[in-house]
DNA sequence: GGCATATATTCCTATATGGGAATATACTAT
DNA sequence: ATAGTATATTCCCATATAGGAATATATGCC
């Protein structure tokens, strides 16, 4: 008996592309693969200098994710990226792109006199507040 | 005695930008701050009925990261988005918006591919070279 | 002062790491 | 078969959650 409270902790970093590519050594495989061409696991090790278990378990990870694809090829294991699996980050933070990409629009110039504006009134407000 | 091996654990949520997106109802947090205004803690529980507490939390971690700053009024606290926090994460995806951007410009595609595969095989042979 | 409101913090706990080491598996060549 | 290479998997463990509940810390109002 007793109420069943699921809790949830953080999540896998299985569980979307966000999770994935938290991890700076998970971007830096990704990289490697940014050329568009097939690397083998050993090719990662040799390049990003990481043993090759944690490359694999990496790996692992995009490839559950579906950042990447493998090939088999005898012994050897032909990892692929698959860029497109990156655009739902990419499209979250298209909304934001507006913020650093003109410096110079009416944005920027609003937010400033809204804060100013605020603060004066703010001043005013938090006066007197003293202990 | 023995030596102290230093472990490297799932990195803190406010290590940077990409681990404090990764959670979910953090983005959204984030996304209420879209609008460039300030809103208080309750606005943001009210709009995403998410519990106080969980919320504060969230936006601690955001604020350590950097990516929200806080102003104090009476007993309100006004979060504010710093949007050019996110910009290292669509730094890092510029390199691959060219996957998924220009599905017709296959000039600019073809060139960089074959220049990757004259980069793939200088790799190659590079690697050959120590073995 | 006394009380309500807004927000932050603390305590708890199940879960998920990421790294190292060792081992297992799969394939190749002789 | 035997040995060697490439890759994956398992075991272990210190750390960091995220959520819920309860509590603490302001601050505002009368």
């Amino acid at each position: 008996m007793g109420i069943y409270y699921p809790l949830m902790p953080r999540a896998a970093t299985t569980t979307d592309v966000f999770n994935a590519i938290a991890e700076p050594r998970r971007r830096e495989i990704i990289d490697v693969l940014a050329d568009g061409n097939e690397h083998t696991v050993g090719e990662v090790v040799e390049i990003l200098r990481i043993p090759q278990p944690a490359v694999s378990k990496h790996l692992g990870v995009l490839r559950k994710v579906g950042i990447v694809s493998v090939t088999k090829r005898g012994q050897l294991r032909l990892y692929r990226l698959e860029p497109k699996e990156l655009k739902p980050v990419h499209d979250w933070l298209k909304k934001y792109e507006r913020f650093w990409a003109h410096h110079f629009d009416r944005i920027k110039e609003r937010a400033e006199r809204r804060a100013a504006d605020r603060s004066a009134q703010s001043s005013r407000l938090l006066k007197d507040k003293e202990k």
